[in-house]
DNA sequence: TATGGTTGTCTATATCAATAGACATTTAAG
DNA sequence: CTTAAATGTCTATTGATATAGACAACCATA
């Protein structure tokens, strides 16, 4: 698990040591004694001073997954990577549900504006036509896993944003609009740095790494009723596709 | 596309200027002109000095993105983000194929070993017995996509480090071992900073993003022929999943 | 050829990141 | 109680990062 850090990379070496250790802490390379190794131990095992490690695990610290305790060592506190699989028939709650005990949704904010080009395509509509907005984030045990920015039809789903408040999963606020199944028609996936808004949303470690997933979700007759831009904390979830 | 840049995070301002500058090229942000916005503009844009904007410019310039011009501007070199379908028939080459002009797949390096617990897993077979592993590395027109750890059944392909070698191409090396026709049972996406390794072997910027894939193939009668870990650079690829 | 807009270079200064060493404090174990 | 091992704190120094300002060099064009 060695693998040398690199040098005047813009990116600083504590936070390059912070995210290998939260990374050897979610595969588990820690299990048996529950603690991080020593601050000596790790210094030597990167190629830095104890000091620049001292920085990586008050950083982990802050993110809640180590406990340093003077005396004894770095009690690792959170060890967590949910897996999220990506089906036709997707659906988060549901997914994630085996795996932590409360899956929320919560509504931010919505608003009704018109299809810009992005969405109308998404969407299969024309461009200015109506549709609704909204901006979710999705939590387990209370903990944020990513946050998202839907659109809907606004003629056929106007009531969407009072019914995902109420249900508080975007699956039963379907159902109520009468929509009783649905079907994932495209994925798409990239990777990048969280911006300032997505850190504060999703409370991540500053510079810390989204999985960004734009979905078309569209009734059994194929015609779009969600247009989704998610942004998962990379650190906190796993996508599985299965076939 | 402002959205300001983070401050003491432990990325470098430059850094994260030069991967949103990045992004916005691939996102054809800058298309009518060809040109990067002034060096001025672009320091009022995200907040900072033009100092650490040149910065940035310098690093892209580096990657060979874009090529600073006295007196006239910085133009676009390359316009990049190939599109990777993640579908039951995945194909590496097949899938980018459209979008480059040249696909190659060239061996690093090949070893047979025993399987541990995670690719015996992988390929359904028991802990210890022998399998080849496979370093590769996939470019479109010399340009490294990914790189890829990949273990086979020793038993029944045996023959594969030869084969992939002569033909640069998964696809075809199975299908002259005998294998006309494989599909992918299982994908798992993370996202991870590059480490030391994959940013040499990679030709990365520092720092970067990399999308990793764990993937399953199996024959028509669903035994595992190939268990891989694939990690691509984010910046340059997105994956579709299509159902 | 004159001008405005652009990148290139230089100096100076302040802050962050990283190293180095010394020593204090706490915990667990002998 | 003593000791070893671990984290906590402090000072000092160096190099990378970022800001600020001034001006040179170059390009396109009016």
């Amino acid at each position: 698990m060695a693998g040398q850090v690199q040098r005047q990379t813009g990116v600083a070496l504590w936070r390059q040591i912070a995210d290998r250790i939260r990374q050897a802490i979610s595969a588990g390379a820690y299990d048996e004694t529950g603690m991080v190794p020593p601050e000596t131990v790790l210094a030597l095992q990167f190629g830095v001073n104890r000091h620049t490690v001292r920085s990586a695990i008050a950083a982990l610290a802050q993110e809640g997954i180590v406990r340093a305790v003077q005396g004894r060592g770095t009690l690792i506190e959170r060890k967590e990577r949910l897996n999220f699989p990506i089906t036709k028939r997707t659906r988060f709650t549901a997914g994630i549900g085996e795996q932590a005990r409360e899956m929320r949704g919560l509504l931010l904010s919505y608003s009704e504006e018109k299809a810009d080009a992005d969405v109308a395509r998404g969407l299969q509509i024309r461009p200015g036509e109506p549709v609704i907005r909204m901006e979710t984030v999705r939590k387990a045990d209370g903990r944020p896993v990513s946050c998202a920015t839907a659109w809907f039809p606004a003629g056929r789903f106007g009531g969407m944003p009072d019914a995902y408040q109420r249900t508080e999963s975007i699956t039963k606020a379907f159902a109520e609009l009468g929509l009783s199944d649905y079907v994932r028609a495209t994925t798409e996936i990239t990777a990048v740095h969280a911006d300032e808004a997505d850190t504060a949303a999703l409370d991540l470690a500053p510079g810390a790494i989204l999985l960004i997933t734009k979905a078309v979700n569209t009734d059994l007759e194929g015609v779009p009723v969600q247009y989704a831009i998610s942004r998962f904390a990379a650190d906190r979830v796993q996508f599985t596709i299965e076939n």
